[in-house]
RNA sequence: GGGCCCGUAGCUCAGUUGGAUAGAGCGCCGGACUUCGAAUCCGUAGGUCGCACGUUCGAGUCGUGCCGGGCUCACCA
């Protein structure tokens, strides 16, 4: 059992025993930024003083009268500090739980909290246009979509990785015109696409080729080898053509005209959106009888709420806009709103050594992800994508991500881990092999750097929750700086093998350090960078 | 002008429902290898949490108003 339900258990009781009725929904119970406060606190003195018409100290002193009578499991001292916390010392038994938790749970057990029960979710990202490479800001939302999709499987959700393609639309024509006039030897359009990347396409593409449909393919192909570079595999790639020719764009239109959710004006056909929150209506068949973006867009949500109960949407900043009338068109259509997720990344300003580098030039061209990854490595591309929250504008260095140096956290970290292994390594070459965590006595664990990594052992499993319920993975790679510094510790100071460590700290160490390795793993899949044996 | 995001140490950034003396990395300075990898560890210094008011036992966190930066406000995609 968790050791906050643990003590949540003792509280209540102690609560009932003191006359406090009713019984507060929630007990707080935290690690306080002090040590000497105590490995655990609660405000639920504070909380209740109101209530019940008390003064908080006087709460406390009571409760902490009565738990001290008959103390808690693992508990060697209760206090009442400040304004009225109760803070709970206790004895580090309930840290040697933790291991066993560890060792036992495994990689695949420990830290996978079932948030989803098996329910489905499709997580929509990146979704660049098939006509020019991805690049910096998309690899953000790549790294970010792929890093929530492992985090909802862990978390007990049947996951969709999904890639929608604009593969229809004047953008695409002006592309198959770019295209074919670079295979000509002419520049492209004034309207075109201008970079040099075309020019290369070009000299691929045979004579006899369609542009549009060749073009479409080998963008395709680009997209699909960048991205399986950083390690992102998509379950489905859905084509915008598809809900044409499926007819599936007429029904949606039929079906919010049945609903009553569009109207005729000026030709054109509109979407009631500001009934549903927007802040205009917007226009979904133009008077000229195309389509906008928008009404096949709303197709395809319609197709994605049919094969999944939820949907997650990675947008870049520039589509932030978007998200109410989206919302607006779901709910019209009979669909819960709140089960359209959209989180929204900032942008990414790619630098060199400080100085910006143009993101787009007279040509047209950016730097690639491709050109990113090549330069930086996967794993470091991806930690340093993922390692801030998304809501702040990032500078991606380029520099300073590929120095294979101290103030590279990847390196930090995978180093850490392969530390870990090296350990491993020493001991199976010593002979010692690991005995059952049964036989382990864990109680020889009593230093400090052994404690600190149970302590951020226990973190795992709830930082894994908060991240996966708030779209955060960078708390995940936070987590995987704090156990990489605990161990580095610990290497530093306790020596697993050798002289001078009795054979039973020896396997507590061992135990310890596997444990460690397990956590260590399953942070850095989360993040889908690579766990080193060696570096 | 409206909407969204951001403003925390010299730099880059954390900070779960409001909690006690606001953290980490880098950089600076000074230390530590005779056993598992020194790509490591330890220590010092560094702050009006953009500003102001409000809510309360308590505010980096919540509310309002300002200031500054970014993105966005199409019958373009």
């Amino acid at each position: 059992m968790d050791i906050r339900d643990h003590l949540r258990t003792a509280l209540r009781s102690a609560l009932t025993d003191a006359g406090i009725s009713p019984l507060p929904g929630e007990i707080a119970l935290e690690r306080p930024a002090r040590r000497e406060h105590g490995d655990w606190s609660t405000n639920v003195a504070l909380a209740i003083s109101k209530s019940v018409g008390r003064n908080p100290r006087e709460i406390g002193r009571q409760l902490v009268e009565i738990l001290s009578a008959n103390p808690p499991a693992h508990v060697d001292a209760i206090e009442i500090a400040g304004p009225g916390f109760i803070n709970f010392r206790l004895a580090d038994t309930w840290l040697h739980e933790v291991l066993t938790d560890v060792i036992t749970a495994g990689a695949e057990g420990y830290a996978a909290p079932d948030l989803g029960h098996g329910r489905t979710v499709n997580v929509e990202f990146v979704s660049a246009n098939p006509n020019k490479p991805i690049h910096a800001g998309h690899g953000r939302g790549a790294c970010y979509g792929d890093s929530l999709a492992r985090l909802r499987e862990r978390c007990g959700w049947v996951v969709t990785r999904e890639f929608y393609l604009n593969d229809r639309g004047v953008q695409m024509q002006r592309f198959a015109e770019s295209l074919a006039a670079r295979k000509r030897g002419e520049e492209p359009p004034e309207d075109g696409y201008h970079g040099d990347y075309l020019v290369e396409w070009a000299a691929e593409m045979p004579d006899d080729a369609d542009p549009f449909e060749w073009g479409y393919a080998r963008a395709l192909q680009s997209h699909r080898e960048t991205l399986a570079k950083v390690g992102i595999v998509y379950d489905n790639w859905f084509s915008e053509r598809s809900l044409l020719a499926s007819g599936a764009i007429e029904d949606t239109l039929a079906d919010l005209r049945s609903k009553d959710a569009v109207f005729e004006q000026d030709g054109a056909i509109w979407l009631r959106s500001t009934d549903r929150g927007d802040d205009k209506d917007r226009v979904l068949v133009k008077s000229d009888g195309d389509y906008t973006y928008l009404l096949p867009d709303i197709a395809y949500h319609r197709d994605k709420f049919r094969r999944a109960g939820h949907l997650v949407n990675v947008w870049g900043a520039d589509h932030h806009g978007y998200v109410a009338r989206m919302k607006a068109a779901m709910s019209m259509l009979g669909h819960d709103a709140d089960e359209l997720e959209v989180v929204i990344t900032q942008l990414v300003d790619l630098m060199r050594s400080g100085e910006p580098v143009k993101m787009s030039g007279r040509s047209g061209d950016m730097i690639s992800l491709d050109e990113i990854i090549d330069e930086v490595g996967p794993d470091a591309a991806r930690f340093t994508y993922l390692i801030q929250s998304v809501d702040s504008r990032q500078t991606f260095d380029l520099d300073e991500v590929k120095k294979q140096a101290m103030d590279n956290p990847v390196f930090y970290v995978q180093y850490a881990h392969a530390r870990i292994c090296s350990i491993e390594a020493k001991a199976a070459e010593a002979g010692v092999k690991r005995v059952p965590i049964s036989e382990v006595d864990a109680s020889l664990l009593v230093h400090e750097r052994e404690t600190d990594l149970l302590r951020s052992l226990f973190e795992l499993p709830e930082i894994v929750e908060i991240a996966c319920t708030d779209n955060a993975p960078h708390r995940v790679s936070g987590w995987a700086r704090e156990q990489a510094a605990a161990l580095h510790g610990f290497y530093h100071d306790c020596y697993v093998i050798g002289e001078g460590v009795s054979a039973e700290l020896t396997q507590a160490r061992l135990a310890l350090v596997e444990a460690s390795r397990i956590g260590m793993s399953i942070a850095l899949d989360l993040l889908g960078v690579a766990a080193p044996e060696s570096m």
